[in-house]
RNA sequence: GCCGAGGUGGCGGAAUUGGUAGACGCGCUGGCUUCAGGUGCCAGUGGGGGAAACCCCGUGAAGGUUCAAGUCCUUUCCUCGGCACCA
């Protein structure tokens, strides 16, 4: 064994061994217990960034560590490649989507090899492949049979310079990123997938993911936000009467006005004799679609010079148009109860709108809703029959009474919505539909699949490329043969990684999206990926699977049985990324230190789910930590050979280091296995390679306690630093490799204690520490924390009121 | 605005079920090694007091529950993340 560590030979020999053993390649063996280890698959940017590094080291932990307790592990990886960044790179440097894909796949797979990640690589995917996409085609024109899809007109952001749809993200304050020009609001016809079809499957099944962080259940409960309340119609005048939805109709006598959306038709009709009007409506068209800036900006709104008719009272509510009502929720008009919500409220008080208490509190405490909402529930008042009720009593009155009156019924609503797949770009997959004058809107069939995406193209940057390819878009109608246009838009990237953990199943097969051999692998038991895919990826993925359940392609209604989400790396506090030009590159760090030395970083700096902050002297310090290592093995291994360890042989100091390395067994296993803190059980494994210094029993017997503790540690690290293991193992002796070996397991007898320490507090004040007997009486310790020197100086002549004992732990004694 | 996470030494973090706050590492200080820089090794390191034994203070802030609170409850301040066309 050599004096130094050299990590780029180190790892070279390691990497050679698990290669020609072909370790990580799995095929279905029945007789084994499976666990599929996954990490969410990288959109292939160009090179590896560090939050790559760390999720990816997370798993790779997670399926060494199972493999080492006998399981077998699949843990694959591909690539998401479909995404806007190809398109800027080719409109920056001319070079088509598909070449630059390919080329980053390439030198990216190239550093996951040498980051030392125990993938199969046959199973690799990569999504911009027909072979691909396919099946997500194909399985797009089964749910249009069925009518799980459908096209809608919907609103995007429109660049009138560029005339091009903008991604948010290519929006900066309302003007587009490259023309600087103000973006509209647009509507287009788009497709639609039902995902809300499965809203209440969707919801109810949180519950059971018992493997999943609460925060992100919660996050997609909220999501989903399912709401019992009423639909009910107010009488407009000279118009058609209006739908509205309330999860209130205990407040229905504290309506003063009501409000539609701008682009409700009877804002529309309104506007058509009104150009003030008119005017207002293009400006809430023209600001920004996000959800985020609708709910901050002011409450704007114009009256409709209309009103609606009280259902109840009879009386009349001026209509509004507003900017904080959303066509897309509800029926895209509101009732507005300024006395008791919050917005209606903002908006009344702006606009100089009747507020009035219909609601008071239960406990009788006065509110004055002119100055703030009351948006508790309580009690009703000024509701003429309804006064007393309570919330659920009144909920139950008055949606009784709307029942009755045929003016609407109780219904629920959902904040989620059905998820539009469409996007006006070109590098993603086609969407299978062929329009016909005659036909329609005609799904592409089974055996003209896949629609192909041409890869050699020239890119402009104005609109898609495929829009100028007539011999992409002419086509025949499937149905009828006449003359019919290709869809030019292509699916949202997320379609492609809503079924990619099912494919890597049977990336190969040819004749069906998914067989056989998904019974074997899914779900997934540890998926593994950053937080800020807690709602739309792992939803739209939990939607597909019950898709590809229903279609009769799987048998598991949901994909992923426990999930790991990671936080972001930062530096100086803010996350890594290119545009604050705060990025570090792991390759550098890779070619400098090696990759155990960055795995370990990644480790031992913080929690899996916690952001990790970035630190140069931290990767020193792990480096400096794996020589250590390395010279600790080294010195022993000088040595003459130890006998076989006889614990009945040894001292006490050697008791106590055995006694340390089977409580690191015991603590990094649970650390590892359970809780997956992987930076405490390195810590673990620190302390006991300090203790191993600090022993200097050269004898036989201790050197065999050592090399006990050697051993323990290598095994016990090798998922996390897998290529320094792997040779210290075989300088140890051994003719395996870690990678085969079982985890180690603690032994019981040398974790016993004759002797422990308990510390003694006077009124909850730590005063001394006592050295009983493991198994003493709680009268012997308490006798004895008494008969403590400092303890007695505390207590004196005072009375002692109570003495509680925690066994194996502490006395408090209370004066 | 709504939803989610977090706040502990100079820094990253530990404290797993309410029971010794600061494990482990970084940094820093002193010593040894070295021509020197670096590396390596040894010791110390929350703040204040003390020669020491020890004592007082201390987990964003303010209250509360408890024999005992970083941990539970109430109020509050701050930071970060998501919000449907970034992936």
């Amino acid at each position: 064994m050599s004096k130094t560590y050299d990590p780029e030979t180190v790892e070279r020999v390691a990497r050679d061994y698990w290669g020609a053993r072909r370790c990580f390649e799995v095929d279905e063996d029945p007789e084994k217990e499976k666990f599929y280890c996954l990490t969410m698959f990288p959109y292939p940017s160009g090179q590896l960034h560090m939050g790559h590094v760390r999720v990816f080291t997370i798993s790779d932990v997670i399926a060494r560590y199972q493999r080492m307790q006998g399981k077998h592990v699949l843990q694959p990886m591909g690539w998401d490649a479909f995404g806007m960044p190809a398109e800027n790179a080719a409109i920056q440097r001319g070079v088509p989507p598909a070449e630059w894909t390919y080329r980053n796949i390439d030198y990216m797979r190239g550093q996951l090899k040498r980051l030392g990640y125990g993938y199969d690589w046959r199973r690799e995917i990569t999504t911009c492949r027909p072979e691909y996409y396919r099946w997500e085609q194909w399985l797009f024109t089964k749910l249009f049979e069925k009518g799980l899809v459908y096209r809608k007109n919907a609103v995007v952001n429109w660049d009138p310079v560029d005339q091009t749809v903008l991604a948010n993200e290519q929006v900066i304050n309302g003007r587009g990123w490259r023309s600087d020009a103000p973006v509209e609001r647009r509507e287009i016809p788009q497709w639609f997938m039902k995902i809300t079809a499965y809203a209440d499957e969707l919801l109810e099944e949180l519950d059971c993911l018992e493997g999943w962080p609460e925060p992100v259940k919660t996050m997609q409960r909220n999501w989903i936000g399912r709401s019992e309340g009423v639909e009910l119609s107010f009488d407009v005048e000279g118009s058609e009467p209006v739908p509205v939805f309330t999860t209130r109709p205990d407040t229905l006598m504290g309506v003063t006005y009501m409000a539609v959306a701008a682009e409700h038709p009877l804002a529309e009709k309104a506007a058509a004799k009104d150009p003030k009007l008119a005017a207002f409506l293009e400006e809430c068209k023209r600001t920004q679609a996000a959800e985020a800036s609708l709910e901050t900006m002011e409450k704007k709104g114009m009256p409709l010079g209309i009103s609606a008719i009280h259902p109840i009272s009879g009386e009349k509510l001026p209509l509004w148009v507003a900017n904080f009502v959303l066509m897309s929720y509800g029926t895209g008009a509101i009732m507005a109860v300024p006395g008791h919500d919050q917005r209606d409220h903002e908006f009344a008080a702006r606009h100089g709108l009747p507020i009035r208490q219909v609601i008071a509190p239960a406990d009788g405490r006065e509110v004055d809703v002119s100055a703030a909402p009351f948006t508790e529930h309580g009690i009703l008042i000024n509701s003429g029959e309804f006064d007393g009720l309570n919330f659920s009593e009144a909920f139950d009155a008055v949606a009784d009474w709307i029942e009755r009156s045929g003016r609407g019924e109780r219904r629920v609503h959902y904040r989620l919505r059905d998820w539009g797949v469409s996007r006006q770009r070109y590098w993603g997959a086609p969407i299978p539909i062929v329009y016909c004058n005659a036909c329609g809107a005609v799904p592409v069939p089974e055996s003209q699949l896949p629609v192909v995406l041409p890869e050699d193209v020239e890119f402009k940057g104005i609109g898609s490329p495929l829009k100028q390819m007539p011999e992409f878009y002419q086509t025949t109608c499937p149905r009828c043969g006449g003359e019919a246009e290709r869809e030019t838009d292509t699916f949202d990237t997320f379609v492609e990684s809503s079924w990619y953990f099912a494919r890597y199943s049977c990336p190969d097969s040819t004749a069906a999206m998914l067989d056989e051999r998904e019974a074997y692998w899914m779900p997934v038991d540890q998926y593994t990926g950053g937080i800020e895919h807690a709602i739309l990826h792992l939803l739209y993925a939990r939607f597909w699977q019950k898709l590809m359940r229903d279609f009769g392609l799987s048998s598991a209604g949901e994909p992923f049985t426990n999930l790991l989400t990671q936080g972001m790396v930062l530096k100086d506090g803010a996350k890594m990324s290119k545009a604050k030009g705060n990025t570090v590159d792991p390759q550098q760090l890779i070619d400098r230190y090696g990759a155990d030395t960055v795995r370990l970083f990644m480790m031992f700096t913080a929690p899996p789910e916690q952001a990790l902050e970035w630190s140069d002297e931290g990767v020193q310090g792990a480096h400096r930590f794996l020589k250590r290592f390395w010279h600790a093995v080294q010195q022993h291994v000088e040595g003459d050979r130890p006998p076989p360890l006889d614990p009945a042989a040894l001292g006490e100091a050697g008791k106590e280091l055995r006694r340390k390395t089977h409580r690191t067994i015991a603590k990094v296993s649970d650390d590892v296995g359970r809780r997956y803190t992987f930076n405490t059980a390195v810590a673990a494994v620190m302390e006991l390679l300090n203790a191993v210094s600090r022993f200097e029993d050269d004898s036989a017997a201790g050197r065999a306690v050592v090399r006990e503790a050697l051993e323990s540690a290598v095994l016990l690290l090798s998922p996390i630093v897998p290529h320094i293991c792997h040779e210290l193992w075989q300088a140890l002796g051994h003719a395996t490799a870690p990678v085969e070996e079982r985890w180690p397991a603690a032994d019981e007898s040398a974790l016993a204690q004759s002797m422990i320490e308990i510390v003694v507090q006077v009124n909850g004040k730590l005063r001394g520490r006592i050295s009983v007997a493991a198994d003493a009486g709680e009268d012997v310790i308490s006798e004895m924390a008494l008969a403590d020197a400092n303890v007695q100086r505390f207590v004196a002549d005072r009375t002692i009121r109570k003495t509680i004992v925690v066994p194996g732990r502490l006395v408090n004694v209370v004066v």
